[in-house]
DNA sequence: TCCGGCATCATCCGATCGGCTATCCGGGGT
DNA sequence: ACCCCGGATAGCCGATCGGATGATGCCGGA
C-alpha cells in the first residue's frame, strides 16, 4: 500500500490529555504525532513548521483565544490542515462555532480510541466525522433552530444572572429601562421562556452563559 | 534507597485521559500503574484485586455512581487506598463533598506533570495535597461557610430554573403560595441574592442546580 | 431599493414579586 | 425540658415585572 503516514498534531491545554493521546495515536502504525501545543499561539507556530495532515483541537484552551477561534486561524493558513475538535462536551452552540470555524470533525473525549482512529483516517481523507451524539444533537437543531441571541442580548442575560433589576441595568448598559425591557421580551421570546429565572436557566443550559 | 515502589491504580472513564495518565505515571521509576477502572463498579473490583497506595479518581464517571461515591466505597474496604482527586472543575461544592467522602487530595487535570508526581508522592506518604486554586478556595469558604440549602428549598430552586411563578410551584409541590415565599425568602438569605433571577444563576454557579 | 434584524425609547396596566411580621408544629440536640 | 431549625401558613403593601402596542434610526443582505 505504502500509504504516506498520517501526520498529526495536538492542541490541548492538558498535559495529560495530550499525552494520552499521544500515546494512544502513537500505537498506530499509520499515525504520527508530529507535534503538540497547549494554546492557540503555539498551535499556530507548531502547524507551521509540521504541516500536519490533521490536527486534534481541544475547545476549552484556557486562556486566550478558545480552539474554534484557533481553528479559524488553522483554516486561514496557506496549506490548512483538517481539524478534528476532540472535547469533552456536545453542546449544540459548541459544534456549530466549530464547525462555522472549518474543523471537518466532532469527537468527544470519552470515545473509545479505536472511534478516534477511524476518526482521525477520515478526517485526513477530508470526510466530516461526527460523533453520534453530536450528529444527534446536530439533526435535532436543525429542525427547530435556535435563533441566535444578539450581543446585546447577551449582555442583558449577564447582568439578569447577577440579579440585578430591569432599572439597576439600564443604568449600568446607559439605556433607558424602555429598552432593556424591550431586549428582555427579545430573549424570552428566543429563548422560550418567559420569566427572569427561567431566561437564565436556559442561557446556562444553552451555554450562552457560563457558570 | 530500596523504596518499595508506589502501585496506583487509575479510575476515569475516559480512555484518553486514561492512557495519558498511564504513560506519564509509569515512566517515573517510583511509581507503578497497577490497575485502570472506567467506572464505580470496575473500581472497588480492580482495588480489591491489586491493593493499590493511591488511586487517582475522576470525580465525573458518566454513568452509575459519580468519583465521590466511589472514593466513599474504596475508603470503607478492608485495606482502604489513599485517594487523590484528578479532575477538571474545582468547584467548592465537589472539593468539600471529596473531601468529605475520604480523598486525601485534589488536582485538577491541567496541573503541570510534575505537580501530579509529587502529588502521588505525597498522598502515599498520608499527606494531603491540594492543588492551589483549590487550597484557595477552600479558604475562602472556610472563612465564610456556605449555609446549606435544605431539600425543600432545592426543590423550589428547580422549579424556579424552569421559570415558574409561586402559584405554579404551590400547585406542583402541593402547599400554600405563603409557604413557597417563606422558602424562597429562605433561599435568597442563604445564597445571598435577592431575585430568582440571582438565585438560579447562584444555584448553578454553586451545583445545587444541576445545568 | 426594500426588508429584516438590532438597538433604542415610550406608555399603559394587571399580575407578580419581595420584604416584613407573626404563628404553629414536630423532631433532634443540649 | 428547652430551644433551634425545617416546613408550612397568613396578610399587607410598595416595587417590579411582563405583555401589548407602537415608533425611530441604522445597517446589511436579497
Amino acid at each position: 500500500m505504502a500509504e504516506q503516514r498520517i501526520r498529526v498534531v495536538l492542541v490541548d491545554d492538558h498535559p495529560v490529555v495530550r499525552a494520552g493521546v499521544r500515546a494512544l495515536v502513537d500505537a498506530q502504525d499509520d499515525l504520527d504525532v508530529v507535534g503538540e501545543a497547549a494554546d492557540s499561539t503555539q498551535a499556530v507556530v507548531v502547524v507551521g513548521e509540521t504541516k500536519p495532515d490533521v490536527v486534534l483541537m481541544d475547545l476549552s484552551l484556557g486562556e486566550g483565544p478558545g480552539g474554534a477561534e484557533t481553528t479559524r486561524l488553522l483554516r486561514e493558513l496557506p496549506e490548512p490542515p483538517q481539524v478534528l475538535v476532540l472535547t469533552t462536551y456536545d453542546t449544540e452552540a459548541d459544534v456549530l462555532e466549530a464547525v462555522d470555524a472549518g474543523a471537518s470533525g466532532y469527537l468527544l473525549k470519552d470515545a473509545p480510541p479505536e472511534e478516534l482512529f477511524r476518526a482521525i483516517r477520515g478526517t485526513a481523507r477530508g470526510e466530516t466525522v461526527l460523533a453520534p451524539s453530536v450528529a444527534t444533537r446536530l439533526l435535532q437543531r436543525a429542525a427547530s433552530p435556535t435563533p441566535k441571541v444578539s450581543p446585546r442580548e447577551v449582555e442583558i442575560l449577564r447582568l439578569l444572572a447577577k440579579g440585578l433589576g430591569n432599572k439597576e441595568m439600564a443604568r449600568e448598559l446607559l439605556v433607558s429601562e424602555a429598552t432593556v425591557k424591550s431586549h428582555l421580551s427579545h430573549i424570552y421570546t428566543k429563548l422560550g421562556v418567559d420569566t427572569r429565572a427561567g431566561a437564565v436557566a436556559t442561557a446556562i443550559e444553552r451555554r450562552i452563559l457560563r457558570p
